[in-house]
DNA sequence: ACCCTTTCGATATCCTAATATCGATATTAT
DNA sequence: ATAATATCGATATTAGGATATCGAAAGGGT
């Protein structure tokens, strides 16, 4: 255990990473591997991997071998809380809302969906994936009955807000964003964006950038297979 | 026009909150803006504002008032490439796929996609959400054809490699990536990640040290009203 | 047994993004 | 008109994350 410390959001980010690469290499058998090793298939920096590593990991690294795979394993999943699972609500059961319901692979990642919250009459009352839908009403006394401290904010923009503040509300300490828009929260809660458009920023400016490239004659010969 | 300058990622990805509250402003007759009305709104540095501002804006900003709110809107659609829009394919129609092909919010952020792939016999040749799902087979030809520079990767994470290689051989130069496995892909394809886990990484941290406030007693008026 | 190589941890350095400072300029109030 | 004030752009400084360096330790080869 080395739940004490604090990652940088940076180095905790990075961490899903390295556990997926870790369960991969240990259902081939490996024991050991070296931060080198990692740094090199994940495209990092080996004194970052490194780093990264000493933060979380309960035993030292040995020289010329590595960190034990299976030890590394544990100490991410324990760090990241994949054992003691986080209960959450959502609200807005729309497409995406939906989608995330019926993702089977919270669970791995300590995330356990409880309930859902819509406005709409004729979502209210059914059963999405094996969740509940409940009228917005009933959001405040789920949340402190059952000390729900995460909630995933799946509804449209222009109702996002109010929907954060019935969230601080009912007690949550952590909001999860997927609404295009900057909520505006008190400062213990958490607000974890998911944004599309500023993905989308990254993607539009590499293109542009890519676009310019080909007509400056760089790369021409791509589509000479057609 | 200042589609020439590049960005730093993370100004990049403050654009659309810029552009969210810009167009929110001008929907309420407001015409000039200062960068330290929109710190203040953003909860960012008013200077890093006015510097990410001038590095797009055609015009200068004035003393005392600000920035002309329609222009600056104007200039970071086009950035961001909102008017002359991308076409992307989309590659796995699982739940998380179909929630991506019914949103009809991408046409607003410059991004179309023109079709969708699966291997799933069950779903190839259906129409979801007006877009037609092929099978995987078809993916170089349409890609060529079509001049399709963008590929939307949802598809389970141990086949997110091969069904990435299919679209780098196609000719896309983006990837936007869902599945929670760090892809490998030559240096001119950009691959963005929107990786659920990091972002649950985050939350988790936040609470753990929510809670260890707590049990210190700082914090535990918070129930009392139950 | 000795050398060579790899990796480690620790420390130092670098680099970029964010923030602070300051003189100049436009607007508002007196 | 003049003074007061808010904002601007430019420049300097700070901060923090990423990277490079280096001696020490562990393993493998001869
Ligand atoms: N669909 C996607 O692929 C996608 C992807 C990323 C982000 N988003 C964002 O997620 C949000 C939802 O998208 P969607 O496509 O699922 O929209 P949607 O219209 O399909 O669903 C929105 C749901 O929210 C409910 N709702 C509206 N106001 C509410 C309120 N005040 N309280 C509770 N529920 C309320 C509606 O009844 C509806 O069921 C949007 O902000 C969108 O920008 C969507
Ligand atoms: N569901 C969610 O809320 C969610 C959210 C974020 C990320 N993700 C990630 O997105 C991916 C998809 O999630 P999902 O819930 O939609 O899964 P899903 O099982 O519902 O859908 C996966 C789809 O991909 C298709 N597929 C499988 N192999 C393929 C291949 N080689 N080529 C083309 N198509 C293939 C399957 O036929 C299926 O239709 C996963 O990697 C998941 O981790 C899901």
């Amino acid at each position: 255990m080395k739940n004490d410390v604090n990652l940088t959001v940076q180095a905790l980010q990075r961490m899903p990473y390295y556990l997926q690469h870790l369960r991969k290499v240990d259902e081939n058998g490996v024991q050991i591997i070296s931060a080198t090793a990692m740094a090199n298939v994940l495209d990092l920096n080996e004194v970052l991997v490194r780093k990264d590593l000493s933060m979380i990991c309960t035993s030292k690294g040995k020289p010329k071998s590595g960190f034990p795979v299976k030890e590394l394993i544990d100490n991410i999943e324990d760090y990241l809380g994949y054992n003691n699972t986080m209960d959450a609500v959502l609200v807005g059961v729309g497409s995406l809302g939906k989608a995330l319901l019926g993702n089977n692979e919270f669970s791995k990642f300590g995330l356990n969906i409880v309930a859902a919250f819509d406005i709409d009459e004729d979502i209210v009352g059914q059963v999405v994936c094996g969740k509940k839908v409940f009228p917005l009403e009933k959001l405040q006394n789920l949340c402190e009955r059952m000390h729900i401290h995460i909630g995933i904010l799946t509804v449209p923009a222009e109702f996002a807000q109010e929907a954060a503040d019935r969230l601080v509300g009912s007690g949550v300490r952590a909001i999860w964003n997927f609404a295009l828009i900057k909520l505006n929260a008190p400062d213990h809660v958490l607000v974890q964006n998911e944004n599309l458009a500023a993905s989308l920023a990254v993607l539009s400016q590499h293109l542009r950038n890519e676009m310019t490239e080909e007509s400056k004659g760089v790369d021409l010969n791509e589509h000479t297979a057609l």
